[in-house]
DNA sequence: ATCTATCAATAAGA
DNA sequence: TCTTATTGATAGAT
């Protein structure tokens, strides 16, 4: 009775490999990628490194982490940008602006606003909250992101000015610091740092406050069978080390 | 003298912040950045999480690792990557293709397809060699990849399954496993086990032999004038835990 | 979800 | 690079 007061044995070694049983991969996913995702901050802290990182559930539930927008594109089109960015604004892409998504974005919107308003903006020239990582967001939901993010862009901005003029009356705002970049969601004047807070509320939780909606399972397992060739198992073999 | 053998007097914990002397940062990033890597290929593999992951050093060197190209497409085009796709192949996008990078492609493919030959293909059914992780390629490997990975395409397959016939003669191929996904790069038609060799070649391994070309250091730090205003230090704030 | 024993990552130093 | 002492992450049980 003195051997254990609680808990298991505690951890043992694991094979890197697939893991079968349902519940222990469930947990393990959800146990590795906080883990994953706490050492990309800490990278990109630490080393004032970009980081973005995507991850894919077994149930298909996408996961991000980091400025995904900016350096993706970086990535992708590498610095030749600009030729994608004529037709950037393709009134096709609207189109997944449905009426039932509004609501949804309306909710975020205020979310948004709302932790704007409260927790951050406290800050240092590099305080860029909506850089926080994102986490828990369905497919449904990033895409989502995408337009929320535009529209957002300018009532926070507009927001945030309004604050920032609110707490320190004397703020040499340097307004040309926004300009235009397709890439970028926004970016606030770089205040000063009178109103620096203290740090109850680190990046981790203003996340968690911001984007933790209510996850719908969204299966996109099922899809289009354009072309079926690739896939399935994408990451999965035999890795031990 | 019975104190300590060899080494230092072992780790010690640090702050999460900016790292500001020069020497230092690099080792940690250098380090920090294999540990997260190895940190995602263990959550891919275990859980069969699709993952991507870039990182960009403060020097401005992107690493990447994962299947990012998959990701990547379906972050940013959600479902409606067909809308792109219909001026996917802009020959605007080909005049990437210079003479100089010509030879840089071709000795990619040629180390790509010895790993393919030499190394991998003893394969499980999961065994995608080409979802190995991709590490130490500069942004202009990268672009380059990108054009590289289309061409070898056809090429990698029509080999592999040239060496899977010869290899194992009758293959009851289970190819209902790898269903449609219209986002994968390619597939191969899942041989047996037969050929199951040791795993003295793990995918870093391979990684390393694939892709670690002369990394030249491509500054792009000093980007085009144009979206000079984001970026910066992206990450950076001050989160500690 | 929480706890704990253990394993794995890594900060310093050689 | 390589080693070691430590901190940090986490597998399994609760």
């Amino acid at each position: 009775m003195n051997k254990q007061r609680k808990g298991g044995d505690g951890r043992k070694r694991i094979k890197i490999e697939k893991i079968k049983d349902k519940s222990r991969l469930q947990v393990t996913f959800s146990k590795r990628r906080k883990g994953l995702f706490k050492k990309a901050t800490e990278l990109s802290v630490l080393t004032c490194a970009q980081v973005a990182l995507i991850a894919f559930s077994p149930a298909g539930k996408p996961y991000v982490c980091g400025n995904t927008d900016l350096l993706l594109d970086r990535f992708v089109n590498g610095e030749a940008s600009e030729i994608h960015q004529k037709d950037h604004d393709d009134p096709e892409q609207r189109r997944y602006m449905e009426v039932e998504q509004e609501l949804e974005a309306e909710k975020k919107r205020g979310v948004f606003l709302d932790s704007l308003i409260n927790s951050d903006l406290r800050g240092g020239n590099d305080n860029f909250w909506w850089n926080t990582y994102v986490d828990g967001l369905s497919l449904d939901e990033l895409k989502q992101m995408k337009s929320d993010m535009e529209q957002l862009q300018k009532c926070v901005a507009q927001r945030s000015n309004d604050l920032k003029m609110t707490a320190n009356t004397a703020s040499s705002s340097s307004s040309s610091s926004y300009e235009d970049n397709p890439l970028a969601l926004m970016k606030l004047p770089a205040g000063n740092d009178d109103i620096v807070d203290d740090d109850h509320l680190n990046k981790e939780m203003v996340n968690e406050l911001v984007f933790d909606f209510d996850s719908q399972e969204y299966d996109f397992g099922t899809t289009t069978s354009t072309d079926q060739e690739i896939t399935a198992d994408m990451f999965s073999d035999d890795y031990y080390y």
